[in-house]
DNA sequence: TTGACTTTGATAATGATTATCAATATTATT
DNA sequence: AATAATATTGATAATCATTATCAAAGTCAA
């Protein structure tokens, strides 16, 4: 998936919506489009203030739900306090390795665990609308 | 497991500490033991004020840091922005089911997906020392 | 260009968790 | 059982991430 057809979903979500394509959305989707791996808020205002010195945390915020809300960008704590976003699109589905040490993240993809999460959702008659999967340990650089 | 063997752990983690067996730690220990399946901080202090009305919600946090340290809870936010509690011993290792709806969570047990985190482990030199695997969904009562 | 409507930035509020500190409880020792 | 050294406790303030508020500014269809 190219970055345009990204940027098309976007706008085709806030016209949807009637909501209007701002300067400040479009700034916040282009530093998140840029962003390989996970980033939280105060990076993304942090590199969003570069650009524009007045971009206000909230409208980071703001923006975020709204990616979160037309299926672009996943949300995962990964233990700590704070929510991380990645990118979902062109990205096949997969889980986390986070090293408890140095912070580092690593992304996994097991079929046989996707298979199973399907077993269990017939199993107890869930239907399942997302998961989260992250083990947590020392990673080989810091043992 | 039984509960003296359990509080024991606890005493002799304790000891081995210098931290001194205290009638609020006995009391919050007892709560948490004779709770079944999750609970978070404000029902353990709601209930923990009810046989000791000076009780602070700080010994509750205190206490259940403690208890997560000696191996006898575990904790787990499910996708909420607040810590539940449960207890270890004697239960098999499980992963949960969360229902976005009603906030019911079940438990589940799949041994194909222990087998592909050890695996995953392996591939990546990882010295896994817990894992978090939640389903969210709608559960079969909701939907 | 206008005007109806929404967003924005600045700031205050919220809610969970942690830090602080004087008063109190615990424990080993006498 | 009393003591003294040490750690915990309860009350409260502080912190940190996130949300709510609201006047001023931006957006977009007509």
């Amino acid at each position: 998936m190219d970055k345009s057809s990204e940027f098309n979903i976007f706008k085709d979500f806030l016209r949807k919506n009637n909501y209007p394509l701002t300067q400040p959305r479009k700034l916040i989707f282009r530093i998140f489009l840029q962003t390989e791996g996970h980033i939280d808020v105060q990076e993304l205002y942090r590199k969003a203030k570069k650009k524009d010195s007045l971009i206000s945390l909230s409208t980071v915020y703001r923006t975020m739900h709204l990616l979160v809300e037309c299926g672009l960008a996943s949300e995962n704590t990964f233990g700590a306090d704070t929510k991380y976003f990645e990118k979902v699109p062109g990205k096949k589905h997969h889980d986390h390795l986070v090293c408890t040490l140095c912070r580092k993240v690593e992304e996994f993809h097991h079929p046989l665990i996707e298979a199973s999460q399907k077993e269990i959702a017939k199993q107890y008659q869930f239907l399942i609308t997302s998961h989260e999967m992250t083990l947590f340990g020392t990673c080989s650089a810091c043992e």
